[in-house]
DNA sequence: GGGCCTTTCTTGCAGATTGAAAAAAACGGT
DNA sequence: ACCGTTTTTTTCAATCTGCAAGAAAGGCCC
């Protein structure tokens, strides 16, 4: 948790927020006089935590100074860690992408060979942005799995037997020499979602739903990253839509994950194919069948396909209806792989659950789209996560001498 | 919104918000010298926004005194408004209950029969406080329909037709010549039940729900009262959790109303007896059938009325799982009428879908208890919204002359 | 009740911080 | 180069802050 003492901090951290701000944002903002914010912001750029970016002209006359938090505060690795591989990158201190690198791995092999896999990606990501090992101080790790952030560790992986209470952080630490943050996958990619797309003014309410091997989401409220009080907040996978629904793998029936996630919609159109469903599809080879070829099947109209897809938005849409009532965002963008193969379907979907279940005042007033295609977001997220810490440092330690 | 500018506001809001605080408190939260508490603070005893109320013995030596609002702030008017009655209570600024009034009236009749009940209904509470009417300045008022908080508009009331776009808020301010602040009844609640059990600074994660007729819901996040982008936060009642469930008065399937309410319960008995279920009910008069006679049986150990029960406690449970999957509480509380009459089952039955569907990290730490009764909490928590809203403009007064 | 110890609260004072107004700087147009 | 406009810095008096010393308040022992 930020806590900021000096206006020097809170500025700071309005334009980390905001990623660039004009002096007389602060003024309004802080409700003092523009000279107490040139005399913060003198000292933040003389400190080099912040730098003036160009500026922005609104009228006849001086053009006022763009702020920015300076990128080259420090650069950061994000690791992201999955089922089958693990991709690191570097970036600066806005997210921007330096260099990356992945490798295979498969997790069902262990934490050493994940720890050694992971150590090879950051060694890669590093040497194709040429940075030196020593630069980089901190590096924000993510996990799909179920973590206990306070310690550290990873209490349970749905899938991936032996990752039972696994202490992920200070092994990660040991074996990088340098601080960790770990957190949530989907809480990484809303994070650089967010800051990708600029929307942290415009909606400081908003949810960011992933839909691809498991659904996750990350929810900001006021602004801010939400978290929960044991830190385990935002979960959407396990919401339940359908009590008598299909089996989830948590054990339970009739989670959203049991109908919306790449796995799910193979799985329906493998049974309705195998229970003789009209479909062009072809029904023989069925490990053949990719998500990528529902895709393309419902594109040309097929109506298995189709039904497979609307079946997905449809149980997704009740989910993002529920997690709508309950938090009311102005915004709602749907991420990962099958939002992004079939995301208009999905759409389609959650529209229509929440222009339908929810109350108007809700439902009214929500945007829901389709996040554009980014490379290696989760990772990126990732270092977002080691960016804040990393500023929370920097700062204090430059204003403070702490 | 409240937004403080100088470290009186902030001394007021945190005395507010705990509602009694030491010095010492204060000098860690805000990070400030004892010096500057003091000073502070004797400007606000100066200006008697705040009292000191006694003392509290921490170690040999001088006891701190305890600071607390000035309960005398103002002198507030809190109004339930509800289907068959409106029901008004006066209380201070903490939330003491100083009289009351109730009127029936049936909320079909049209909005100007409730105006003039709640008129009668203030008058009777004024009267019973002994406070005269130029003492009040503010009313809160709480309905149990569907608002659009910014206009102060009742745009829908489930099962009450007539009520579309009814602009409650200023009808309301007309009628009683005095400033109206207009919220959900759920809300108030909370709000009410939260500031009697005292659990502010304990919980700062919480979520009230109240089971009765409906089902409302109160959220706090980091201490605060979470309303969402449009204030239409908060809202459980409509959560699906079995979306081929029965059907809902709102016109869906499966929302949690359609099952754990008292008509809910009520109505699986009627069916289950009329379908020859065993039970010591009696099956012939079905209009005697009350949620009182329901509890009286179950407590007998009547089967029927347990499964009833234990029903609605499992689909309770099933929505507040999906709510603490979302927002991560460390408490839950269940108010209401159904709450106070069956809460052990309820409680059972949130428990275990808790415990069951709920990541480890979430459901651990929560705790779930049933909220004890408070006599006309609900009209208490207007009043308190009334409180915040009138304590606020009287800051500023005494503070800035504003 | 009067020392005596401990802790809380207030006051005096030097130094830091603030806002208003004046001055300086930056920009586009002429 | 000059002018009008807007932003940013500087100047200076007023305010606010923290430290340290002192005053006040309570408990305990005799």
């Amino acid at each position: 948790m930020r806590s900021s003492h000096t206006l020097e901090e809170l500025v700071f951290w309005y334009i980390y927020d905001r990623q660039h701000c004009l002096r007389s944002e602060l003024t309004d903002h802080f409700s003092v006089s523009a000279a107490t914010v040139s005399r913060a912001v003198t000292l933040l750029l003389d400190k080099e935590l912040v730098v003036e970016a160009g500026t922005h002209a609104t009228a006849p006359g001086r053009r006022p100074h763009v702020l920015e938090v300076n990128p080259k505060l420090a650069t950061l690795a994000g690791l992201e860690i999955d089922v089958d591989r693990v991709t690191a990158v570097v970036t600066d201190m806005a997210g921007t992408l330096l260099g990356r690198g992945a490798v295979r791995c498969d997790a069902h092999q262990g934490l050493e060979k994940v720890l050694e896999a992971s150590q090879e990606a950051v060694r890669q990501a590093l040497a194709d942005a040429g940075v030196p090992l020593g630069e980089v101080r901190h590096l924000g790790a993510g996990h799909p799995g179920n973590l206990d952030l306070e310690h550290g560790l990873c209490l349970f992986w749905p899938n991936v037997a032996g990752w039972r209470s696994v202490p992920l952080r200070d092994k990660l630490r040991e074996r990088f020499g340098m601080e960790v943050t770990l957190d949530d996958r989907s809480r990484a990619v809303a994070l650089a979602e967010r800051r990708a797309s600029g929307e942290n003014g415009r909606h400081p309410n908003a949810i960011y739903v992933q839909v691809g091997t498991g659904i996750g989401m990350g929810v900001f409220v006021d602004g801010r990253l939400f978290r929960g009080a044991t830190q385990a907040g935002g979960e959407i996978g396990n919401v339940v839509i359908d009590t008598d629904g299909p089996l989830c793998n948590c054990g339970n029936r009739g989670c959203v994950e049991a109908f919306a996630t790449i796995g799910a919609v193979l799985r329906y159109v493998r049974d309705s194919l195998a229970a003789g469903a009209s479909s062009q599809m072809p029904s023989t080879a069925s490990n053949e069948l990719t998500i990528e070829s529902v895709a393309a099947a419902a594109s040309r109209g097929d109506p298995l396909a189709l039904s497979a897809f609307e079946r997905a938005g449809t149980a997704l849409g009740l989910g993002v209806s529920n997690v709508v009532q309950i938090l009311n965002p102005s915004l709602v963008v749907l991420c990962g792989r099958l939002a992004r193969i079939a995301g208009d379907h999905l759409v389609r979907g959650v529209s229509k659950a929440v222009r339908e279940r929810c109350v108007e005042m809700a439902s009214r007033r929500v945007d829901i789209r389709v996040a554009p295609p980014r490379k290696d977001i989760s990772a990126v997220g990732c270092a977002l996560l080691a960016a804040e810490a990393e500023a929370q440092r920097i700062v204090r330690h430059r204003l403070f001498g702490e």
